[in-house]
RNA sequence: GCGGGCGUGGUGGAAUUGGUAGACACGCAAGACUUAAAAUCUUGUUCCUGUAUAGGAGUGCCGGUUCGAUUCCGGCCGCCCGCACCA
């Protein structure tokens, strides 16, 4: 099967023509479109009114990164959010639906290396190019609010935040193994590793340790795990991935003291290991206890011992890939140390090192329970340590079966002592409280999340405004110093590492000028990391909903007063990649702003409502030679495809998302001048649930193309009509035109509201359909053809708006309030009720809606089709379900 | 391995308290208009029973609950996504 969106587009096919009709009476999108944004523009429409009495309703898409191109994701990404928009702004609402750019980051550096240009030209430039397309589209933005993040005035405000975070002991710096991207050299937070791999570069991230500036997320670990059960209109699916990403667990953590009395490692002196465990009930099964091998007592003994320092070096040798340490082979070391059971005074556990057990979680020391923890069991088989069940299956089993795998379920508690008989929830709690009252540790609840390394060792991004003084230590820039400027000249991106950090003035000024500490005075170094550019997009919302929308202010980051009657955004619309990125560190943003009184939101949501859209996916195409052709490059030719300029024989391959380096990309720009913005919007609305991905075709566009001429020459032949008519003494097909509109209305309204509007989609096509057989032209058509055009507003806005022009509608259609809807054309007097017979359709009836059930039941049975495929059978019973069905048991 | 989601015509997909499976669209086929094509319009289009105003099968597979299951329950199979030695 050849591609249909190639054989659908004959060879010589010329978009351009398309919009470009200079016939008056078909649709001339490329006239159209341009003439209805410049009367938006002039009216200053879509600017939100802060002090307006309307209910709010702030509508926003994940700003983009100014690559230089707008691609179909974007597209479809603004379409929702503007359909959105556009519908709350229809039903009454005073809609905010502003856009900016999140305008630090790698690429501009990537592409001032290879250009040879500067990451700050680059970056505006693209800002500029992105404009034009986004303005072409048609989108009810508030540009009035716009800014990029690597604006002055943006990160003035950051630098601002983060020592306002600061204050509050949101923001501290420690020595820590951080994630070092090779490729792009710099640090990496956790949820920016994906696979083992960074989440930009792709390079294979290594391990290493670092000085880093760090944000407290972990302080909101409860609340914002907690939050999430608030979050009703979010995605199921974000919400467990942030669940799961905080990874709460309640538990134990406990002191085993050393067998032989205290014990001193380094300069520090212990009297046990502390461990952590979600297992208590299994104390009396603890065979072992392991360290990790970069727990610092290891670290300390390895000073001392070769053999500890051999076993950690071939440990890190295992690989740096999340997968490749998932799942290497168990490996130990036994330091020969010994601990106490806390329960059994006879008893002593050996000290292992073991590659498994972690560092960065708990207290990177655990007790071994073999019977009851699968790790625990391969360990305890590779180096032959007793394997004690001490918890019975509920069902039967017998204890002295050597197991063949750890049992981790439920059962009665064996072989524990003071705990035997218990459940495993019993046994937890017993297990806390007796070692809570021998104070040799506490039940504690422990969090997979990991504080937010935020320093980068980059150029393009907002500078830390810290002073590090040899003295006096990392020192706050004086408030009234912000901001810290990002340097212009000098800039070296060419070498590898920090290009700020060998800037011949940022880091230690000039001679009139140097930097010196706040506090003493003394000459010092500034900070030369800058801050991950998660950090930029974690206010930004903020900052447009508190940008009084006569521009932004100087003085603060935004207004508090008018920024918290905005937030929390009503419906954000973004990818689903930002599950546990962006959407988590936003959430940590504004529970901080609101801590430091910058903020009134007291849930600390930044987001009420959330929408993860599906991607824009096209058919990759290669050649002879196995290189990538542009879709816009292959023709059909006979049964096969050729390339354009080459004639090289082409094949279709794999449907995947839009990538430049796959060439499997449709340009918006072309498609806008072939077909018209609305064409583009509506395509990738109409096809698929927003959610899913959509297959870009030919056909598809071509599908959509032809349905706004078709609404047009619906309305271009029509007499002018009021399109807010209401023809409520319509009668016969007027009526049957009426209910048709008022029924297809209000599907239409529940797709948009519950973000199907593949099925609105459907239901407009419907009504078009309808209209199109409807001859006369009357009040009911009029009706009829104002709910269409304003149904199809949020979607086409320019078609609607030269539509309602066209009838003589009143004012703009973006102003026409949404069609109410009748309730009374909802309801028919007649139905159509399908009778089974055994379950199976053998005929219908049309009766009054209002029928008795017995009357229902005799009519039914008395069916031709009916009696027939009752014949030989007893009637045991009929169901009649009013206005639904009817169904025949018979035997 | 753990967690979550999804399997419906040739294709995208409808069917949100269990009630006519396949709406709507794409594609395809036939026809009208045309010198011809494009555009447009009309009709048909789940599969099988050579004909259909008739019958049978049918929502990944097997089973269950029910008058009735795409929908609820149990067990498989396949695909996608997320997490990944988290004690």
């Amino acid at each position: 099967m050849w591609d249909v969106s190639v054989i659908d587009c004959p060879s010589n096919f010329d978009v351009k023509s398309h919009a470009m009709s200079d016939d008056n009476s078909r649709y001339n999108a490329a006239e159209v479109e341009p003439r209805w944004q410049a009367v938006w523009e002039k009216g200053d429409i879509y600017r939100a009114d802060d002090s307006s009495d309307k209910p709010k309703f702030y509508a926003l898409e994940m700003f983009p990164y100014p690559s230089g191109r707008i691609h179909m994701g974007h597209v479809r990404n603004y379409a929702m959010g503007d359909v959105v928009a556009r519908y709350k702004k229809a039903q009454g609402f005073e809609v905010l639906h502003p856009m900016g750019w999140d305008s630090f980051g790698m690429p501009a550096e990537n592409a001032a290396i290879a250009t040879g240009g500067h990451p700050k030209d680059w970056t505006y430039g693209n800002i500029d190019a992105m404009k034009a397309p986004m303005r072409r589209l048609g989108f009810a933005l508030d540009w009035s609010r716009e800014f990029a993040t690597s604006d002055e005035a943006y990160y003035k405000q950051q630098q601002a935040i983060f020592l306002k975070f600061w204050d509050k002991g949101l923001v501290y710096r420690k020595t820590a193994k951080v994630n070092w991207d090779p490729v792009d050299n710099t640090v990496l937070a956790n949820e920016q590793v994906i696979d083992g791999k960074g989440w930009r570069s792709g390079a294979v991230v290594e391990q290493r340790d670092m000085d880093q500036w760090f944000f407290k997320i972990t302080h909101y670990a409860e609340e914002l795990l907690e939050g999430l059960d608030t979050l009703d209109r979010w995605p199921e699916k974000v919400r467990t991935m942030q669940a799961n990403w905080i990874g709460k667990s309640e538990g134990l953590q406990m002191r085993f003291e050393w067998a032989d009395g205290d014990k001193t490692f380094g300069e520090d002196t212990y009297t046990g290991t502390e461990v952590f465990t979600t297992r208590p009930d299994t104390l009396y099964g603890a065979s072992f206890i392991a360290f990790s091998p970069d727990h610092p007592i290891i670290k300390a003994l390895a000073e001392e011992n070769s053999k500890i320092e051999d076993f950690r070096i071939a440990c890190a040798k295992i690989g740096t890939t999340e997968e490749a340490i998932a799942t290497a082979d168990k490996l130990g070391f036994d330091t020969g140390l010994r601990v106490k059971h806390p329960f059994d005074e006879n008893k002593t556990l050996p000290v292992w090192i073991a590659n498994f057990v972690l560092m960065g979680y708990g207290t990177g020391a655990i007790f071994g329970c073999p019977a009851h923890d699968q790790r625990d069991f391969d360990f305890a088989k590779k180096y032959d340590l007793p394997i004690l069940p001490v918890v019975q299956p509920h069902e039967g089993g017998d204890e002295r079966v050597e197991l063949e795998e750890a049992y981790t379920g439920e059962g009665t508690l064996i072989n524990s002592g003071f705990l035997n008989g218990l459940s495993k929830d019993a046994g937890i709690s017993s297990a806390i409280s007796k070692i809570e009252e021998m104070d040799l540790g506490k039940g504690v609840t422990n969090y997979r999340l990991r504080d937010w390394g935020v320093s980068r060792q980059r150029y393009w991004g907002c500078p830390i405004p810290v002073i590090k003084c040899a003295a006096c230590g990392p020192q706050p820039v004086d408030e009234a110093d912000l901001p810290v400027q990002l340097p212009y000249e000098d800039i070296d991106l060419t070498i590898p590492g920090n290009p700020l950090d060998r800037h011949p003035t940022f880091k230690t000024g000039t001679k009139d000028n140097p930097v010196t500490c706040p506090k003493c005075g003394a000459a010092a170094e500034r900070e030369t990391d800058t801050l991950d550019t998660f950090a930029d997009s974690s206010w930004y919302f903020a900052r447009f909903a508190g940008g009084q929308g006569n521009g932004l202010p100087s003085d603060k980051p935004f207004d508090k007063e008018i920024a918290s009657d905005w937030l929390p955004v009503d419906q954000y619309v973004g990818g689903v990649e930002h599950a546990v990125l962006h959407l988590l560190y936003a959430r940590f943003f504004t529970r901080g702003l609101r801590d430091c009184g910058l903020l009134d939101l007291p849930s600390g949501e930044p987001f009420a409502g959330l929408f993860t859209q599906g991607m824009v996916t096209h058919a990759v195409f290669t050649d002879e030679d196995g290189g990538f052709v542009m879709p816009a490059d292959v023709i059909e030719d006979g049964n096969q495809l050729l390339h354009i300029e080459s004639r090289k024989i082409v094949s279709k391959g794999e449907v995947i998302k839009m990538s430049k380096s796959k060439k499997n990309v449709v340009d918006p720009d072309e498609i806008i001048e072939g077909y018209g913005a609305d064409v583009a919007r509506w395509f990738v609305l109409s096809d698929s649930p927003p959610e899913r991905d959509v297959e870009w075709t030919e056909s598809g566009v071509i599908g959509a193309w032809r349905f706004s001429k078709k609404v047009w020459s619906l309305v271009s032949e029509s007499e002018k009509m009021d399109p807010m008519s209401v023809a409520s003494d319509a009668s016969g097909d007027a009526l049957e035109l009426r209910r048709f509109a008022h029924k297809a209305m209000e599907k239409i309204t529940a797709g948009i509201e519950s973000f199907r509007f593949n099925t609105s989609v459907a239901q407009i096509y419907e009504l078009t359909n309808a209209l199109k057989k409807y001859k006369a032209n009357d009040s009911a058509k009029a009706e009829a053809l104002g709910i269409l055009i304003r149904a199809i507003a949020p979607f086409m806005p320019h078609l609607s708006e030269e539509c309602w022009s066209h009838l003589g509608g009143q004012g703009l259609c973006y102003h026409a309030p949404w069609p109410v809807i009748d309730p009374a054309m909802l309801v028919e007097d007649e139905v159509t009720l399908p009778i089974q017979v055994n379950g199976k359709r053998r005929s219908e009836l049309t009766a009054p809606k209002a029928i008795s059930k017995e009357e229902a039941e005799k009519i039914a049975l008395s069916d031709e089709a009916v009696q027939r495929s009752l014949d030989g059978l007893t009637v045991r019973k009929v169901i009649v379900v009013p206005g639904r069905i009817i169904n025949i048991v018979a035997s």
